[in-house]
DNA sequence: GCCGTGACGATTC
DNA sequence: CGAATCGCCACGG
């Protein structure tokens, strides 16, 4: 089969799938696609996420609950202003409430 | 087919 | 709780 899809194709694809106003990590996406361990990889493949891919790299955070670095979306306001804007609450610690809004796939 | 890279994860101090 | 360290895995050159 023509299965030209890089690992990369496979996050995006699932990635895609967190459902409003829930998150996921990148750990988790990781094991959804059978590699426990390529965390990394899969947040290699949300910065090389095409511009405009309607892509909701925003709802992928990492297993604290942190958000992305100065570098991606403008800033971490600008994701937790989307994060707030779809309900999802942030602790004291400006984390996301993983308690409350983690999805696993 | 080896080397460097990186939006991570878990552990340790 | 915060900072530092090691390990892991896929991609590009």
């Amino acid at each position: 089969m023509g299965t030209t899809e890089t690992f990369f194709e496979r996050v995006w694809s699932v990635a895609a799938k967190v459902p409003r106003g829930n998150v996921t990590t990148y750990g988790a996406l990781a094991r959804a696609l059978g590699s426990p361990g390529a965390a990394r990889t899969v947040g290699w493949a949300m910065r090389a996420a095409p511009a405009g891919s309607r892509l909701p790299c925003h709802r992928v955070v990492n297993a604290t609950g942190d958000l992305s670095p100065e570098e991606a979306f403008g800033g971490p306001d600008v994701q937790r202003s989307l994060l707030e804007s779809e309900g999802i609450t942030f602790d004291s610690q400006g984390r996301v409430d993983m308690k409350r809004h983690l999805w696993i796939p």
